[in-house]
RNA sequence: GGCCCCAUCGUCUAGCGGUUAGGAUCCAUGGUUUUCAUCCAUGUUACCGGAGUUCGAGUCUCCGUGGGGUCACCA
């Protein structure tokens, strides 16, 4: 069975770079009938924040990308850690390490000084005397100091780091006693049964540590994909000063989660030239050994041209409960099918989408200057007042053809192309030149309505 | 700086030794529309450089160059 895992660490909201992870790993399990779960990583007490893991998991919700089991919370797995960490004790595979953090920034600074690399010098390695006074040791696990380590990358391929160059005894529980991070993520990756583990590559470079986390303890090393970087448009890891990176601020801004993720997935990975994938089809088509190798560029233009795309293909009733978010209530609203389907084809977002449809059952505030410039001209008063009369003196209008046949008879009685009852029409309805169709407006607006706004322009304009 | 990774249109990408280097997006133009948007059609734009292997290289190898990641008692 497939178990994956996405492990957060709860300092802050949800980001793109992390849902895409989370969603190639949700994939993943999903595709193999495996298992997808969440790990909360706090063991930072001083940085984390129960308010950013609840934001994680409301993130999680409104995707729509269930974990399966429950969340596992790393800062209540304390006595797991201790456990293994007396184990390694005890086989001394790990020991107790004196160096004050003095001492240890000095021997950085002389390494520094000499252009070596900086680390730990084994000082306490095999240390049998009696340790110095009024220090807390720390707990350093005996990594390999020669030979090579190979991490077999399923993105990568087989790469290999010499343990001179990048292993030192590294700490794995700190002089309080708390364990780090390398150490926790090798024994719950190997308690939690994950077996493949899809992660950014900005961890490729801890995989050997864990590795011999891994080893010391005697687990089974899971198969690693590092998947790259997302980038802002400077080419730099994307990072929360990016602004828009909040998973949640897509919502707010009128995204649609399906549309989200097809553009996430969209993103690293490909499958052939296909764009368009249902969650359906994502769950059975994804496949790690088709992400790219390279990073990618973060960039929203896809975004909209998706988001456009599904908003079109969403029923109607749909759209009525997702605009409400949106401050619009349309729920009695007689005319909301005509309303929905001469809007939804002219919106990139549910926000945009809620502003358009506003435009039109609002009545318009004012007319824009330009607007009025061009359409009252010549006849248009006139062509109007004609318009009016009919509507005024027509007894069943409802549907947009209604009206239509109405606008086609002042057309063809007065000699005049579209455009000259057009312009000035939907300026009267509207305050501006662009907007839907008239004859859907009018419908939804209602006879009444519609002769309002009429006179009211005329009005004006007199 | 050490170590590691990466390199095809502006952007997302296909390609897995022989292709007029394909698709999508963006942009431009035309058509449709009373208008704007949608939609449809057309078009501009790419294999980082140099050696080598090969009959033949975007594809394989090496060297450059460029970019990125990472080097904590943070995760």
């Amino acid at each position: 069975m497939v178990v994956t895992r996405f492990a957060p660490s709860p300092t802050g909201y949800l980001h793109i770079g992390g849902l895409r992870t989370a969603l190639f790993s949700y994939l993943w399990a999903k595709k193999n009938g495996g298992k997808f779960v969440l790990r909360i990583e706090d063991t930072d007490k001083a940085r984390n924040s129960e308010a950013a893991a609840q934001a994680i998991v409301k993130a999680f919700e409104w995707l729509g990308l269930e974990h399966d089991g429950e969340i596992i919370y790393q800062s209540q797995r304390d006595d797991i850690y201790a456990k293994y960490i007396q184990q390694l004790l005890d086989e001394g595979k790990a020991y107790k390490c004196y160096m004050s953090k003095e001492e240890l920034d000095t021997l950085r600074e002389t390494q520094m000084a000499n252009k070596e690399r900086t680390k730990y010098n084994g000082m306490y390695r095999d240390f049998k005397g009696t340790p110095p006074e009024g220090v807390e040791p720390v707990i350093r696990i005996k990594a390999p100091l020669s030979g090579e380590i190979i991490v077999n990358d399923g993105v990568k391929g087989e790469i290999s780091f010499q343990a001179e160059d990048i292993l030192d005894d590294f700490v794995i529980a700190r002089a309080d006693g708390s364990p780090t991070y390398n150490f926790v993520v090798a024994v719950d990756d190997a308690l939690m049964g994950i077996n493949e583990v899809i992660r950014g590559d900005d961890h490729l470079s801890n995989t050997p540590k864990q590795i011999v986390v891994y080893e010391a303890l005697g687990f089974s090393i899971p198969n690693f994909y590092h998947v790259p970087m997302i980038h802002n448009s400077a080419g730099k890891k994307l990072s929360k000063r990016d602004g828009a990176t909040d998973v949640m601020a897509y919502k707010e801004m009128g995204y649609l989660p399906h549309a989200l993720l097809n553009f996430l997935v969209r993103l690293g990975w490909s499958h052939g030239d296909q764009e368009i994938f249902s969650m359906q089809e994502m769950r059975t088509l994804f496949n790690p050994k088709d992400i790219n190798k390279s990073a990618s560029i973060y960039n929203t233009e896809k975004l909209d041209w998706l988001n456009a795309h599904y908003i079109k293909n969403t029923p109607n009733a749909q759209l009525t409960e997702l605009l409400q978010e949106y401050d619009l209530v349309l729920t009695s609203h007689d005319k909301k099918e005509i309303l929905l389907d001469a809007i939804k084809e002219r919106a990139k977002t549910l926000k945009e989408m809620a502003d358009l449809i506003k435009e039109v059952i609002n009545r318009p505030a004012s007319y824009d200057e330009k607007a009025l410039k061009k359409a009252f001209k010549g006849n248009a008063l006139e062509v109007l007042k004609t318009f009016a009369t009919k509507v005024s003196n027509a007894n069943e209008l409802h549907l947009p053809s209604d009206y239509h046949h109405l606008m086609q008879e002042v057309v063809d009685e007065m000699e005049i192309g579209f455009g000259k009852i057009g312009q000035p029409l939907r300026v009267a309805l509207l305050g501006k030149l662009s907007g839907p169709g008239l004859d859907s407006v009018m419908s939804v607006l209602g006879k009444e309505e519609t002769l309002l706004r009429i006179h009211n322009a005329i009005d004006a304009n007199s």
